[in-house]
DNA sequence: TTGACATGTCACCGATAGGTGACTAGTATC
DNA sequence: GATACTAGTCACCTATCGGTGACATGTCAA
């Protein structure tokens, strides 16, 4: 029962068709592979289920090699999650023109701004999977894009802000738990359909809550900016 | 190997200090003992580590009596969540007087119920930890919290809105929005300190967030009221 | 050609998960 | 007092987890 395969292995070099060939020798391309397979089980099974076996599985690839070319789960982790596609860049916020976007009244570019925020997020679903997965707990991974999206608000707020910033009372509290809402509500749209009456996961809930942001700029900051 | 502690068992029924004595028959208290053990786990460790045999450890009594009890982990936690007492009650929330609290103009009552909702959710840890839970699977325990939560809502919507609910556009968004934002800032404080330059773990820092709140029903609903 | 090294495969380990069958022993009923 | 029932205990099962040692083999330099 020891050692049947590994002569059969030995004996029949070529049997092709069952034989379980090695894969060709390309560290670089293996590496590529076990990268991509972390975005791809995290996609399928959630961040629950991302261990090194699925990941050498959905890899092909022997688990062994995690551990050869990255250390461990959480390096691995760090080196994909080190790339920074998973949080949108500010820039990518501002819209087609920045100019444009920075000339805007205040309450429209506040308005605007959650609602470029809110699309560049609904279209990254992986970094809601991960978004998700911070809330439960802390590993590197999560705290690899923790750091990045302090850096993020920071830079967003400077963004958004304008004078209202500072005479606004309350803007800036108000506007952090606007992007908390829309962050747990996203999050919670990958598992719920209807919250609090409206449908998250459709286009049309969505726009009811950027209207409604909007109506609240356009009060509280319309003959401001 | 097999035979030996049932052996010294029957040999020594007495023997007090080293053998384990059976615990004392009564099925309701060791019913309760699971339930309670439920809370205990999940207040300890999380959801993440709660399981039959963690319950059970922590009860002092086997794991199969779950079983027999409960018929599984999906059913304890089911009756350990139905006692309903996860989720404020919309009345809790009023303060002390309802009476008075019905009497506020718009935006002071709209302020007032936000400060007794964040106040109520810091005060159950359990809860934010279910909350938190939630956020990244679908269970039994989870669903029954849902069905909650759904009808606290609409409760909570009724109470706190008036006729500005209505007049003032965008409103209910915005009110889902800051709930969603309060409830993803508190469930977030179980695992990091500061969000957005807020320190999310102390009065301080969810003072501000209240008075951001205030501030913001003082500008938009200010005059309705 | 040969030997060193790196790539990839396989078998196995200990820990822990959920789950079950068999047993012991109080208790209530006839 | 014998019997049926049941509360509680124990040993054991399979599956899966992260992790490791041993081995086979392609590649490249001496």
């Amino acid at each position: 029962m020891i050692e049947t395969t590994p002569v059969a292995h030995a004996l029949v070099p070529e049997a092709s068709a069952t034989a379980p060939r090695p894969r060709p020798r390309d560290r670089e391309a293996t590496r590529d592979r076990i990268l991509q397979a972390v975005g791809e089980v995290l996609a399928r099974d959630g961040f629950g289920k991302l261990g090194v076996n699925a990941i050498a599985k959905q890899a092909g690839v022997d688990k062994v090699l995690i551990y050869r070319y990255f250390g461990g789960l959480p390096e691995l982790l760090q080196a994909w999650g080190g790339s920074g596609q998973f949080w949108p860049h500010v820039t990518d916020l501002l819209g087609d023109d920045p100019h444009t976007f920075l000339a805007l009244p205040t309450a429209q570019r506040y308005a605007q701004f959650f609602d470029h925020f809110i699309d560049a997020l609904r279209a990254r679903p992986l970094t809601l999977e991960i978004m998700a997965a911070e809330v439960v707990e802390r590993n590197e991974l999560t705290a690899i894009l923790e750091t990045e999206r302090e850096q993020w608000g920071e830079e967003a707020a400077r963004t958004i802000g304008g004078a209202a910033w500072q005479t606004q009372p309350g803007l800036p509290g108000i506007t952090l738990l606007l992007v908390g809402g829309v962050q747990y509500l996203l999050v919670r749209s990958r598992k719920i359909r209807v919250f609090g009456g409206i449908d998250i996961q459709s286009d049309e809930g969505w726009n009811e809550l950027k209207a409604s942001i909007r109506a609240m700029a356009q009060g509280l900051l319309g003959g401001h900016g």
